[in-house]
DNA sequence: CTGTATAGGGTACAGTTGTACCAATTCTTT
DNA sequence: AAAGAATTGGTACAACTGTACCCTATACAG
């Protein structure tokens, strides 16, 4: 009766274990047999729980989005005032430390490939960045009522996924990011003139 | 005697090849026998330009790089005013036409690769994106004396970037993208008050 | 007790990859 | 004219990829 969960967590862990391979050797090296190899199990064990990479690829991109969600949530609670909550959310954005580096790393490789990749274009790539956008207009909204909250907050998530970037190409240091975006929040929360 | 620079043509050509696949069909998908058939020669003849597929990525990498300043600059001749400069160079950053929608899938799949790859990691990479940057910061300097030049152009590049990764995503359209970019500068460069 | 589904391991296979090797042709130089 | 270097082609090969197949155990329904 445990069985269906028990199979659920057989994938989160070999899921789990694809999002390492492609963390720390690139997206390209998770292959069947390294993600197996990661996972601790035998080739035929993912061939059992995915019958297909294509299946196992899509997973792991929801356990990434799932992943991602989990730690939004984690750094918020407890964050109160919107220009905190936007800059905690747009923090997390950066790549700041090991596990979001990670993160980022694949997602975006994720995103490369999705632009070619008919399959992986399906998938609800987009949801998280424009439930974000929309957590930060809202925020915008009644915090800053002279602004235009759409367009401050497209501006606000794009530059931070640019950061991001440029953090994870080795342009810039994390620190330096942040100093760049906390520039932008105090221009924006800055008192009205 | 023109044997040399005939050569150099060659690898130009046979290095424009792979940027079409990437562009097309994904960098994974530019393997030797596809960017062969794509330049219309024989796959050895790409292994005698060539002697390993490194050499033929970088190469193609340094051919990227050139190939988006040749834009740049072409762009940029005829325009005048730090406010319609900026705007010109920023806006190349965008995906707006096919052209520069192959530029900045291709290059943003090699700086993916290059997190995870030392040969690639070695390559200059960010000098493009550095310049830019410098660039935009002098014409900030002395077109808008009282910002944060350096702060400044970083936030614009980074909010280019991503943006440009997110209509590559197909997040949103590039009009939208121009959208932001526009009221951005507008704040920059209103009247001072 | 018997059969049937689930979980697991090992191996085989066809296709693709980068690379290496061998032959032929063309051009330059002596 | 001859020799030799550069240029082009075809094919071969070892490694790796995703997938398929065959063989056990163990749990549970009849």
């Amino acid at each position: 009766m445990a069985r269906g969960t028990d199979r659920e967590w057989r994938r989160r862990d070999i899921a789990d274990a694809l999002l390492r391979v492609a963390g720390e050797r690139g997206l390209h090296a998770a292959t069947m047999r390294a993600v197996a190899a990661e996972a601790g199990v035998s080739l035929h064990l993912v061939q059992h729980y995915f019958d297909t990479k294509e299946q196992l690829m899509s997973f792991a991109l929801q356990r990434l989005a799932e992943l991602m969600r989990d730690r939004v949530v984690q750094r918020v609670s407890g964050v109160a005032g919107p220009r905190e909550l936007v800059e905690t959310i747009l923090a997390e954005a950066l790549p700041t430390d090991p596990a979001s580096r990670l993160h980022h790393l694949v997602y975006t490789s994720y995103a490369m490939l999705a632009v070619t990749d008919p399959a992986l274009a399906a998938h609800p790539f987009l949801a998280a960045p424009d439930a974000m956008e929309s957590f930060v207009a809202e925020q915008l909204a009644h915090g800053r009522p002279g602004t235009d909250p759409r367009l401050e907050s497209a501006a606000l998530l794009a530059m931070c996924a640019g950061l991001g970037a440029g953090v994870l190409a080795g342009q810039r240091s994390a620190e330096d990011a942040m100093a760049v975006l906390r520039h932008q929040l105090d221009r924006l929360f800055e008192v009205t003139h």
